[in-house]
DNA sequence: AAAACGGGGAA
DNA sequence: TTCCCAGTTTT
């Protein structure tokens, strides 16, 4: 072993006053409530890349709605993805429910409580299950998240690129070490509450620190510049016209989006890459593409949304319609009342919004 | 190893 | 604007 960097720290009292401070601060949360393995889970897939204060309601629609591991495994997925309608990252809802149904069909509806079963499952990977396996049964197995790394890059003065996916398995190792067999549940909570509260990404209130006389970057004065994260790519922007296309019923088109790749399997208003055409086009790919006529109208706005990835740029516009049904099987016409149990993406939300005044 | 995959909020 | 967030899957 030739790392010593964990010779460094009082790991006995790092534990204790990590573990301390979490007791005593600690967030009252829906998921906090009870040690229930299938709401902690449903938690931990939500809180992927998503703020606590944004999932809390989520959560406890969610909860509403499934209260149980079989409520969610026999819903249809649709009514899944509407729960999850404005979250982001949809598949996390359609692996977990796959994941959910896998539990019942070959667990017996336990959820499994050893590493290689729980990391088998669909959407289940390094970070929820040793979330799982610590918060729901009090194993002492890693949670690695960016919170987690932030703060063990300050506290261990770790300058790799946590950009890099091999430097997250560095902090694993280091969290093999240093945690508390006693109470690893608080242990991971602690250091994620940690990273949430006090040591945040810019501007760490270190004065109020538990830990902070274990912390290596603190004593050097260099807690700003950690972590190191390289910078990702910026994205390409991609140019629509987005149809509002009413027929002689009332109706408007919708269509649902492919069951892989962006949006998998939510519903949307058509689409028109700009990029593939010209504006004077649409009328004749329509044609070809929907088997419907379309009359473009009026211009009602334009919508920039933006991606992890890409940038829509949205041009919306009214248009009409003499068709009352399309060649496609995924496209249809809806009323406005009907509209609303389709789960639509937040764009597309934002359109619909504007229909219904 | 890199890219795909959403959305909101803070600085 | 820029960056960040309780990540996983696919390529």
């Amino acid at each position: 072993m030739k790392d010593n960097t964990l010779l460094h720290i009082d790991i006995s009292q790092f534990q204790d006053d990590l573990i301390n401070w979490y007791q005593e601060n600690k967030r009252d949360l829906p998921w906090r409530v009870e040690q229930n393995p299938y709401k902690i889970w449903v938690s931990e897939v939500m809180l992927q890349q998503t703020k606590v204060d944004t999932v809390i309601p989520y959560f406890n629609k969610f909860i509403d709605d499934f209260p149980t591991l079989y409520d969610l495994a026999s819903a249809k997925e649709q009514d899944v993805l509407k729960a999850w309608e404005g979250l982001g990252y949809y598949s996390r809802a359609r692996n977990l429910q796959n994941a959910i149904r896998e539990v019942v069909a070959s667990y017996g509806g336990e959820i499994p409580a050893n590493p290689s079963d729980l990391g088998s499952l669909k959407g289940v990977g390094p970070y929820t299950k040793g979330a799982i396996l610590s918060i729901a049964y009090d194993q002492p197995e890693p949670a690695v998240d960016g919170n987690v790394m932030r703060v063990l890059s300050r506290i261990l003065k770790v300058e790799e690129d946590i950009a890099k996916p091999r430097t997250k398995k560095v902090f694993e190792n280091h969290v093999r070490e240093l945690i508390s067999h006693v109470d690893p549940s608080s242990f991971n909570q602690g250091l994620m509450e940690l990273g949430a509260i006090v040591c945040t990404p810019k501007n760490p209130m270190c004065m109020l620190c538990p830990v902070q006389q274990h912390c290596q970057a603190f004593a050097e004065g260099i807690e700003k510049q950690l972590p190191i994260k390289s910078k990702a790519k910026k994205q390409k922007s991609l140019p629509y016209v987005a149809l509002l296309i009413k027929n002689k019923e009332g109706n408007y088109l919708i269509e649902k989006r492919p069951e892989t790749g962006l949006l998998a399997n939510l519903w949307q208003f058509p689409m028109v890459p700009l990029n593939e055409m010209g504006f004077n086009q649409i009328p004749s790919w329509f044609e070809k593409e929907y088997g419907i006529d379309v009359a473009l109208k009026r211009e009602a706005g334009k919508l920039k949304h933006v991606f992890s990835h890409l940038i829509w740029d949205l041009e919306i516009h009214e248009a009409t319609s003499i068709s009352s049904q399309t060649c496609l099987s995924n496209a249809r016409f809806v009323n406005k009342n009907e509209m609303e149990a389709f789960p639509f993406p937040v764009s597309h939300q934002k359109m619909k919004q504007f229909l219904l005044g």
